[in-house]
DNA sequence: ACCTGAACACCGTTCAAGT
DNA sequence: ACCTGAACACCGTTCAAGT
């Protein structure tokens, strides 16, 4: 017979978000998040699958707040160089506030990524910027360097190997300039 | 009184690394190990004082193999720009064949990268490579915008983030040599 | 329809006991 | 000095039983 639900599907993935990036994501178990949410582990069952559907629910959460960021950045300034580089600084602070869960988004071999057709819907308005500096024609290949250096950057320094010293803000933004110069240089129209 | 050792330290590191890079890090269990070594799980305390351990040992042979393999391309070709293509792409080459335990050397948030004054000691012929073309003064940053790139293209890589076609190798080409003419330009000296 | 208690097979780790 | 069996507290997951 009929049972008022205690929770649904996107309060349990919030509340699991939220633990990960709180307490690390080998501290979270099943039975914490139901404890979290008042009820027990068993219970989930009937909102996800399995633990992975949980946590690859978790990544497609983070994914669109990243790119929710980064095209409110993409307003941001005049001019296709401006608008990108305001675009990097959004990656990186996101990065910075979200450690642990953006670091799951991208970690493989465990079968945790979104869907691959939502990441290329997402990616797209970042391929017309980068159209704009190195042409129709090389805008996948520039925008695969760019992605691996934003991502490549904030996750060596979010595991601790940019530790010698030096501003890494102004690396960072010497890095992407120099990328950004590369492209329109070597790929350019 | 006396025992005939079964096993010592670097045996149990090197099964350990074979057996994550063929079964994943997931189906690796203490008591498989041992299995496979012939022993039971609570001697393995014998000779490592945690899986943490035993990972953070493996992740430093890992290390120390990629980098090996780096200063051994390093020597192929004339000039810097040559060089350095080259060790692009045996870093890109180890990171294809050791594709697991690859991504655990640098997966954050799980302390278990191998210690930082090993890593830094690793990377210096490489930024001494960095300074012939971006100037003594920029090499580090030079350095640290490279592996980003690196880093960041075969993670994605590895992760199922580069499926929309095109021929890879051709790509990741193009971008370090976009990469190395901008800091040429960007940070010349 | 949703939630629970009890149970399953696993896990890392500890430790007294064996050789 | 090294290895083992038994035990501990945990884990993800299943399922019959409750409302």
């Amino acid at each position: 017979m009929p049972y008022p639900a205690q929770i649904d599907r996107d309060t349990l993935i919030e509340t699991a978000r939220q633990l990960v990036e709180q307490h690390g994501i080998e501290q979270v178990s099943l039975r914490l998040v139901a404890e979290t949410l008042g009820i027990k582990a068993p219970s989930l069952y009937h909102h996800v699958s399995s633990k992975n559907d949980l946590l690859r629910a978790v990544n497609e959460v983070t994914q669109k707040r990243l790119f929710a960021m980064l095209y409110t950045a993409m307003h941001d300034g005049d001019g296709a160089t401006a608008r990108l580089l305001a675009v990097c600084h959004a990656y990186r602070a996101f990065a910075h506030q979200n450690p642990v869960t953006y670091t799951l988004v991208y970690t493989p071999q465990l079968d945790l990524h979104p869907p691959a057709a939502e990441q290329e819907k997402a990616v797209l308005p970042l391929q017309a910027l980068m159209a704009e500096l190195a042409g129709e024609a090389n805008s996948l290949t520039a925008l695969r360097g760019l992605l691996a250096l934003l991502h490549g950057w904030v996750t060596l320094e979010l595991a601790g190997q940019f530790r010698r010293g030096g501003d890494l803000d102004v690396a960072f933004a010497e890095a992407i300039r120099a990328y950004v110069a590369g492209i329109t240089l070597v790929l350019s129209p």
